[in-house]
DNA sequence: CGAACAATTGATCCTCATCAAACCTTGTGG
DNA sequence: CCACAAGGTTTGATGAGGATCAATTGTTCG
């Protein structure tokens, strides 16, 4: 079922839209279904649609020639993605978009979002908005990467998937993330038994419950201490 | 001495505008000269300003609490930057700009550039790519750095400054890079040491001619295959 | 010529990746 | 409803890739 046209107001970029505009896009629009573990587009697909995320959830990702993979992003419902093509007409995905559960998007042609921008500033200011925030966001991380510890750089990564996909358990206070291990080794440039023997770490001195594909954050702060690199110096 | 405004048109975003547009450019725009070493903006200043390379090189680096640094870019003639401010009336610069040699600039206001975009729609689309090309950039280096081994991320590093700065010293093929042990170590997630000791060992095989802040490449191809994975394995 | 700074090189150590094997958890089919 | 299969997780042992430290040697420039 397509999306009423004000349920995209959902989506940073068209915030601010007219309803005749959502309305259009949401016409234009294809409507497609995925199944868990299923692919939005490959790596070099050509890039002619961009999507919405109507319902699930889904990761971007990277690989290099050996087949092993970084996990760039992760795109909650009412995220854009595949958005690269709109502002280059012949621009190829520059990363591999796959559904982590069953999900529905809105594939809307990138030439057609292209016409639309020419004449509404205000939508191309949101578009540059979300780009200069993946920018930094993807800058940040590059230098977690190069100049910091797993112990940090995991403990960051989760600061960040708790505010960008975290379910409150309003009752007790934490906030429960649904990753493996290997999805987080993804997301540090680590591997997954290293992320093992870390989350049993934090476990046993009660900063996170982990469970099989589950995280549970307790004290959030710990984590922002372990990510400040208040590691092993400090004890 | 401001820059004629028809030299505008080497800057990628400005290639199609008119000439009126450029003018009021160059008028907004306040010349900036800075020393080698010197600085033109820290990361977290408010991002009033984006700027334009007239003459000289800056670096793009971001620094940890710790002090450490990443090299994210180098910035040559007419190209443009601190520009995320464009879109986000109030952003901070998410990295700090420094002159990599005596350089001047062409300051002009974000807010100024913002105004005109609402009404050039092909000047926004030429932001876009320019933030677009950056995000692959970023994309791909944040995978190099999280699989790749040092010697392939130093490999890919100086074909990327190759294709970028270059100067191709057209009598014997050899392509002459300008950078120190430091800066290469800080491009790649390294240490001076580890690089030292890997260019020694290129320079031994012949595949570059190491000098003091001064690397040329002399077999781009050995390069490639490095950067590859033909490393160890292979041989 | 000497000071400042870049580069080299050796020795050492530490963080993590890798490999192997066992252990849980969850869902499925008999 | 139990048993088994599949896939996620844990844990130990081992080793490699680089970081770090220290000392020396080049190089450049005032």
């Amino acid at each position: 079922m397509k999306p009423a046209p004000k349920e995209l107001r959902r989506v940073s970029v068209f915030q601010e839209a007219s309803d005749e505009d959502l309305t259009l896009l949401v016409e234009k629009g294809i409507l497609r279904s995925i199944e868990e573990g299923e692919f939005f587009f490959f790596q070099g697909d050509p890039a002619v649609y961009f999507y919405i995320m109507v319902s699930g959830k889904a990761k971007l990702l990277q690989s290099n020639p050996a087949g092993q993979q970084v996990n760039l992003r992760t795109i909650n419902e009412w995220e854009l993605f595949g958005a690269l093509g709109i502002s280059k007409p012949n621009a190829n995905y520059p990363a591999t978009a796959q559904a982590l559960e069953s999900s529905t998007v809105l594939a809307i042609e990138s030439k057609f979002m292209q016409t639309l921008l020419e004449t509404r500033p205000q939508m191309a200011f949101g578009l540059m908005n979300l780009m200069t925030s993946y920018i930094q966001e993807m800058q940040a991380r590059y230098r977690e990467l190069a100049t910091e510890r797993v112990e940090q750089r995991v403990a960051n990564a989760l600061i960040r998937l708790a505010g960008q996909s975290g379910t409150k358990s309003s009752k007790e206070a934490g906030i429960e993330l649904f990753f493996s291990r290997q999805d987080v080794a993804e997301m540090t440039g680590s591997t997954l038994y290293t992320i093992s023997r870390l989350l049993s770490e934090w476990e046993r001195q009660g900063i996170i419950e982990a469970g099989r594909e589950r995280i549970k954050i307790l004290k959030p702060h710990d984590l922002v201490k372990i990510a400040g690199g208040v590691g092993k110096q400090a004890l």
